[in-house]
DNA sequence: ACCGGTGTTCGCCAACCAGCGAACACTGCC
DNA sequence: GGCAGTGTTCGCTGGTTGGCGAACACCGGT
């Protein structure tokens, strides 16, 4: 496999992010991701064709919000740029995720 | 002016909000409400015309963003939720707003 | 060499989005 | 009443997006 181009950290844009966080797929991603890094793409558990999932995946590599580096096999290895984005943006993954985790987790009675 | 509606605080989506601040215009919206709220629509300094402002505070007040109360005269005066949205996402808009100031504030030699 | 597993790429399509102007609605003032 | 100012709504347009299947590329094992 070809390795892939990701943006520097420095170069991670703020509406990239945000738009790429605006899909639950491509949420649903990074929330796995947090939880437990070094993935590849087929094991994420989401019903979705694998073009589409690789268009997503290509989304949030090229957002600058997960690294995707070959793995073994034909595999690419997709993990959280976590530290880069704390690093550009203090705080907002952290945020998001906070905020996502009380949206998903639908309280019964409001 | 007829009132509008908004969401309540609970029902805000945090998928609306991200594709809200998903773009810049709307973003700029945002922004210049944090310094000073209670502006008129027309008085954002944005180069857009009118229909296409109009769309924009629509999709920031449906994602429960701001809230457009009828003002003086014709006018709609927009507030920031700012509580709301720190009631339903802790931290969230803060994040945002901070990576929104370091990406426009361009740094010279990077 | 062959085949199975894993991703990517390439059309293609339906839906959505951002932009605009024109027309309409409403308020306030003259 | 008439007019200026402010927003909203309604097409319309071009571009983007998200979805898919089919075809291709690549690695590993048999």
């Amino acid at each position: 496999m070809k390795p892939l181009q990701h943006p520097r950290a420095a170069d991670i844009n703020i509406y990239a992010v945000l738009h790429a966080l605006a899909e639950p797929a491509r949420m649903q991603i990074v929330r796995t991701l947090v939880e437990a890094g070094g993935k590849p793409c087929g094991s994420f558990g989401i019903d979705l064709s694998k073009s589409t999932l690789s268009a997503h995946f290509k989304v949030l590599r090229e957002a600058g919000i997960i690294r995707q580096e070959t793995g073994p096999g034909n595999s690419r290895v997709n993990t959280l740029r976590h530290e880069d984005l704390d690093t550009r943006f203090p705080g907002l993954l952290t945020a998001v995720l906070l905020a996502v985790e009380r949206t998903e987790t639908a309280l019964p009675s409001l």
